[in-house]
RNA sequence: GGGCGAUUAGCUCAGGGGUAGAGCGCCACGUUGACAUCGUGGAGGUCGGUGGUUCGAAACCACCAUCGCCCACCA
């Protein structure tokens, strides 16, 4: 092994080993388990929320496979309609072309070309992070099988009457030039006006006052619309308004939705361009004027001096013009809430097309059954409500989007418009009788990328097809996500699941929380903060870092901003921490909260133990060179250190049921760095390093070495894959373990046999003893290396018995020259103190210890003892405290009292003595 | 408007009806044959506020404050 530990080395090596080997595949006939991952989107590359989740759903496909389960971590890429065709559109205009301009075909080449290069980088991230996916595996939202399922899903739901074609309203991203989802739309309050314009009734005798924040509607008004029970407007429902600028008469309606409250209580009606104008003019069989086209700019059908105006361009005239014919009343400032497309940040407008629609609540409602039955279980549980809310409330999914990257809709029109849906065209003439002579044409518009994304529980084991795959590993056992995606994403895939598998397509969500940055910002380009789990693993330089945070930046003047920020955040760069380090910060950052913030500080930290674990192994190996089974006799401290390695295993296993990474990584590191190298490493050396112990006694700490540290690394695998393999191949035989690789040794089991509470109590015995002589040097400022005489007073049999069995550890680890016991009234010298239970250390100070600075100890530890004593008296001077809490907890306090008041006592006979010195 | 979450040491966070925890940071000391990416010792908190339940609340309940997120929205 190294001298020194070398992460980038060893990663390589041992990943391309696995890989290699076949060790990722499902094995064995163990019960099978089956975790999907998400499959990110082909936009570029992984980023620290893809990092974080893949660690976890790597430790949890290595912990079951180490407990022999046949375990499957399905990978595969999604090809993200919007997000992906906007990346590659970016590139075009860069070059100077355009999407248009290729043409349809040569630019989906294009989108296959850049997906080529963004799935071999997040491959390799993958990779890096030693994701033990199934490569002969790796599927893609748009590769023929999953694109035959989306076909087929497609046209069952059609046939089964769950997806039909409409016009309606939608929102429309007019940059895009695509209809969006609810989903994708997001609402943002901005500062804005509301407007108040006269609008004249048609009979000339008078007018009533509308308010509006968008003007530019007013063009395709149909109606104003009062509440039926305003007494202002009464008279005037029924009655005719000209319509400014547009000279249409139109009428005044009479609506409940109306708040009279709001405005003057006269609502403008555009039932093209506002959603519940349009259900209001359903109501009241109002036209409908659209005055828009695909790029919000306002259409022939709007007087000719606004054609061609862009939304904006329009609204001012509008005003403008308003405003000269004297009808603008009153302009307020006013906060709006503000639609806009998620990915383009375009303002979306409602606009009229045909879309195609799923009929989204025959889907629901089973789907709402699987989680209230508890066939499906969210983790944390709290996460159910936020699926209820939005499951109960389920508005139909608009599914076809006008983009050209992604699954073409299987129907096809006639020149009458009649449609027909099939697989395919000619499944499509045979499926409704059509002859050869009728021409079709396929619809234009793909599907939404979350259509074929929602099947990848089954689309991904070959569905349709009956295939053993899918026998075997449908329904996965835990979806591991975030809760920004579960409606996109964990509801639709519990509905289609349902519908087309007819079970549900995990047992358990595991909802982590979102990583963000060191101040709890999300992590975006613009922002500049973004970190490339690469350069975390790998480390960077501080230029190559700034040219990464601003190169491509879409507002430039935010650079300047971001170049100081990261300087002043990482002068040096970033250093080189290693996959092991990132995997296991990641881990113990995987809390119940829903915002993580990572912070540099962790992943150092844990850098520093891959370090320990390393140089702690090359200790062990060391101490056991030539090592060979024979008679061993198992020390205290060896059977302390295995009794405790056993309680960690057992809550290791408990924390890894329950999917808290993070106190699994806790208690790990606990046991490796505070007890494993802390103290049972310190205590072997006095066996392994002298001439006192026998050869049976040091076979019996070389063997605990070994069969510790090979457990405690199989223990670590699922979270720090790299190094434990590493060391385990070097020790695993040492051990008496064979086998070629740990990943597919079985994960440690509580074994209640190895507990030993007399060893503990042992232990914890000399572990006092040493702690107590180490506390008198460091405040009493002696150094760490001089050999001390410790004397005994008031020691029991078992007192001394124990200082004689372990004398060697004393003196070795805790540096003690001898330790004698005071006999029956031999004098008692001036010392300086600690307590052990009922006895007393003393290290006599002979005029090397100063009493004024012991006193001051000794009153530092007995005003702390005061304090617990007085609290603990109040308890048991409470009448109620001692009639009502359980007589345990009632004889507990008691004990603890009795306890300070002895060692309080036990300090003012020392005091007493340091005064008769002084 | 509805819902959810957070508030514990300087920072980042665990915990959880009876004794307040970790890492990092801080202070002091230390080249003890695994490790200075280390060791040893130490300082540091009335657990956001108010009220309630209880013998006992940092924990449970209610309300409040502050911050954050999600959903729905009155033009």
């Amino acid at each position: 092994m190294d001298k020194s530990y070398d992460p980038a080395g060893i990663e390589e090596r041992q990943y391309a080993r696995w890989e290699e080997s076949g060790y990722f595949a499902p094995a064995g006939s163990g019960d099978p388990y089956c975790i999907m991952i998400p499959p990110p989107n082909v936009t570029g590359t992984l980023h620290m929320g893809h990092a974080f989740q893949d660690t976890i759903m790597d430790a949890l496909t290595r912990y079951h496979r180490m407990l022999g389960h046949r375990s499957l971590w399905q990978t595969g890429m999604d090809h993200a309609g919007i997000a992906t065709q906007m990346v590659v559109e970016r590139q075009l205009n860069a070059e100077g072309t355009s999407r248009k301009q290729l043409g349809r075909e040569r630019f989906v080449e294009r989108v296959w070309q850049w997906k080529e290069l963004s799935g071999g980088s997040i491959r390799r991230q993958l990779r890096r992070l030693g994701a033990s996916v199934d490569w002969s595996r790796d599927r893609f939202t748009m590769d023929e099988g999953l694109s035959a399922a989306v076909t087929q899903v497609f046209v069952r739901l059609y046939d089964d009457g769950l997806i039909y074609r409409g016009k309606r309203l939608v929102n429309w991203d007019p940059v895009l030039h695509t209809a969006l989802s609810d989903l994708e739309v997001l609402q943002s309050d901005e500062p804005g006006h509301l407007w108040h314009f006269r609008y004249p009734l048609a009979d000339g005798r008078g007018h009533i006052v509308i308010a509006t924040t968008r003007p530019e509607t007013m063009l395709g008004d149909s109606a104003v619309a009062v509440h039926p029970d305003d007494e202002r407007y009464r008279e005037l429902v029924g009655k005719k308004l000209t319509l400014p600028l547009v000279n249409r008469n139109i009428p005044i309606v009479a609506d409940g939705y109306v708040d009279p409250e709001f405005g003057t209580g006269c609502l403008k009606i555009t039932p093209a361009h506002d959603f519940n104008d349009y259900e209001l003019g359903l109501r009241h069989d109002l036209p409908v004027y659209n005055i828009f086209d695909d790029n919000a700019a306002i259409n022939e059908l709007a007087p000719p001096a606004y054609r061609g105006l862009d939304r904006l361009a329009a609204r001012k005239k509008i005003v403008d013009d308003m405003r000269a014919l004297g009808l603008v009343e009153t302009v307020e400032d006013h906060t709006l809430s503000v639609p806009r497309g998620d990915r383009s940040g375009a303002i979306v407008e409602p606009y009229l097309t045909d879309q195609w629609y799923v009929d989204i609540k025959p889907l629901a409602k089973p789907a709402i059954e699987a989680v209230e039955s508890g066939r499906i279980r969210f983790v944390p549980a709290n996460w159910a409500k936020t699926y209820f809310d939005w499951m109960h409330n389920i508005e139909d999914w608009c599914i076809s989007r006008q983009l050209w990257w992604g699954h073409r809709i299987p129907a096809w029109y006639d020149e009458a418009g009649e449609i027909y849906v099939a697989q395919t065209e000619a499944a499509a003439r045979e499926k409704y009788g059509l002859p050869d002579n009728v021409s079709l044409r396929q619809d234009e518009d793909v599907l939404d990328t979350w259509f074929s994304s929602g099947l990848w529980p089954f689309s991904t084991l070959g569905w349709p097809a009956e295939t053993e795959d899918l026998r075997t590993f449908y329904p996965g056992n835990v979806l591991v996500t975030g809760f920004d995606i579960i409606f996109f994403w964990v509801a639709r895939m519990i509905m289609l699941g349902l519908k087309f598998m007819g079970d549900v397509p995990f047992r358990e969500v595991y909802i982590h929380g979102l990583i963000r940055d060191q101040d709890g910002q999300k992590m975006s380009k613009s922002k500049g903060n973004v970190l490339d789990p690469l350069d975390l693993i790998d480390g960077v330089d501080l230029d190559t870092l700034l040219k990464k945070r601003t190169a491509g930046l879409m507002q430039l003047h935010l650079k300047p901003a971001i170049d100081a920020a990261t300087r002043q955040q990482f002068p040096n760069g970033i250093p080189a921490y290693g996959a092991d380090a990132l995997r296991f910060t990641f881990a113990a950052l995987a809390t119940t909260g829903r915002d993580i913030r990572f912070d540099l500080g962790r992943i150092e930290g844990y850098g520093k133990f891959c370090n320990k674990l390393w140089n702690a192994s090359l200790y062990v190996l060391r101490s056991t060179e030539g090592f060979k089974r024979g008679d061993a006799t198992l020390s205290a401290a060896d059977r302390w250190i295995r009794s405790r390695l056993n309680q960690t295993i057992s809550s290791v296993n408990d924390h890894f049921r329950n999917y808290r990474l993070d106190l699994a990584a806790q208690a790990i590191y606990d046991f490796t760095w505070h007890e494993f190298c802390d103290w049972y490493l310190e205590l072997s050396k006095p066996v392994l390093q002298s001439g006192h112990a026998t050869d049976a006694e040091k076979n019996g700490t070389q063997l605990t070495l070994l069969e510790v540290l090979e457990t405690l690394l199989r223990l670590l695998h699922p979270l720090m894959p790299f190094i434990t393999e590493e060391i385990w191949l070097e020790i695993a035989g040492r051990a008496g373990v064979a086998g070629e690789t740990i990943m597919l040794q079985p994960f440690p089991v509580n074994d209640e046999r190895w507990r030993d509470d007399e060893a503990e109590a042992e232990l914890r015995w000399v572990m006092q003893f040493i702690l107590g002589i180490r506390q008198i040097r460091g405040e009493m400022d002696i150094s760490p290396g001089r050999p001390l005489r410790v004397l005994l007073q008031e020691a029991s049999d078992e007192d001394r018995r124990r200082a004689a069995r372990h004398a060697h550890l004393l003196e070795r680890v805790g540096r003690v020259q001898s330790v004698r016991a005071l006999q029956q009234g031999e004098a008692v010298p001036a010392a300086a103190t600690a307590l052990l239970g009922e006895m007393k250390l003393l290290v006599p100070m002979k005029g090397s210890i100063d009493v004024e600075a012991e006193k001051s100890r000794l009153v530092k530890q007995r005003q702390k003892l005061l304090l617990d004593l007085e609290r603990s008296r109040q308890k048991l001077d409470n009448r109620n405290f001692v009639n009502n809490a359980p007589a345990d907890v009632v004889t507990k306090e008691n004990d603890r009292a009795a306890e300070f008041g002895r060692q309080i006592g036990q300090l003012d006979e020392q005091l007493a003595k340091l005064d008769a010195l002084g």
